[in-house]
DNA sequence: GTAATTGTTAAACCTAACTTTAGGTCAAGA
DNA sequence: TCTTGACCTAAAGTTAGGTTTAACAATTAC
């Protein structure tokens, strides 16, 4: 070890919290492209602990796996964000984050007209119009409150 | 057809919008009890639409099945929710939606000092506080806001 | 030099909330 | 009566985001 040859995938785990399985996930899924040593075994660069590090924050945000990646894609040169990108891609994380708090807060107040009235009426409840927004994909499981950032 | 034998469950689906399939799946979980006519087909009365009325808009809360059953399950006789019923369960589901409401507007508020900002640090970022309560739960699938709620 | 640790793979398993499929039954209209 | 559409069951499939397992190779520590 005369120079510094990358991190290993447990001292990357270490670093980030992250299990080893996952990180090995994350690369099936393309989000991270480590190299290999001699003995075949997976080397990480520093620029793969800022890469981990942004699937996770992205994450927080609600993203999907596939949304994350198309967003490192979408970098010039496939890169790492630097602090610049990060002002962008964070500009965009906040209309996200604020399109689900407008939508709770809507389904808020609906709950606030509701209470008390007891209706649960199919045909006339408020309660029931985000319904039909979470419903637009059709088949499979639901995201939570129907609303998948818009990247 | 003399008197009103019950409603199929195709008819029951039509009036819900629920897939058959996900209203033989919610009497799996024991969401709901259907009887059965002479030839073994189920058929509902009347308060089940109300039920699943309730379990659709639970469901908008982010509430899970299991929990949702136990709300049902604890109303006096089992009995579907009825005006009074409905005022208490939504002002549990009010104060589920505000603690939602506010993660979100926490994390918001971290991203709005992190723009322009792009340490990505996992050990100074105020980013990563969020994450710590997410990953409570260790292994499988995370809630999106790791928000679930209190029931 | 050898034992313990860490790494490798592929494939199977996990949860939630359903849907789909296969193979068969029931009910209603012409 | 016949046919069509609605219904039945049980089991397997779906999606996302991973974890677990098994069997084996490479590295590291002593």
């Amino acid at each position: 070890m005369a120079v510094n040859e990358g991190l290993s995938i447990g001292a990357l785990a270490k670093r980030t919290g992250l299990a080893v399985s996952a990180i090995r996930y994350y690369e099936a899924q393309g989000l991270i492209a480590p190299w290999r040593n001699a003995g075949g075994q997976r080397r990480f660069d520093r620029a793969d602990l800022r890469r981990l590090s942004f699937v996770m924050i992205a994450q927080q945000f609600g993203f999907t796996l596939p949304q994350i990646k198309a967003e490192l894609d979408r970098l010039p040169g496939g890169r790492t964000p630097t602090k610049a990108d990060w002002t962008r891609i964070s500009e965009g994380f906040r209309a996200a984050l604020d399109a689900r708090i407008a939508t709770l807060n809507r389904l808020r107040d609906n709950l606030d007209g509701c209470i008390g009235c007891g209706c649960l009426s199919l045909e006339a409840c408020a309660l029931y119009n985000p319904i039909d927004q979470a419903g637009e994909k059709g088949p499979g499981p639901r995201y939570l409150m129907g609303d998948e950032p818009a990247a």
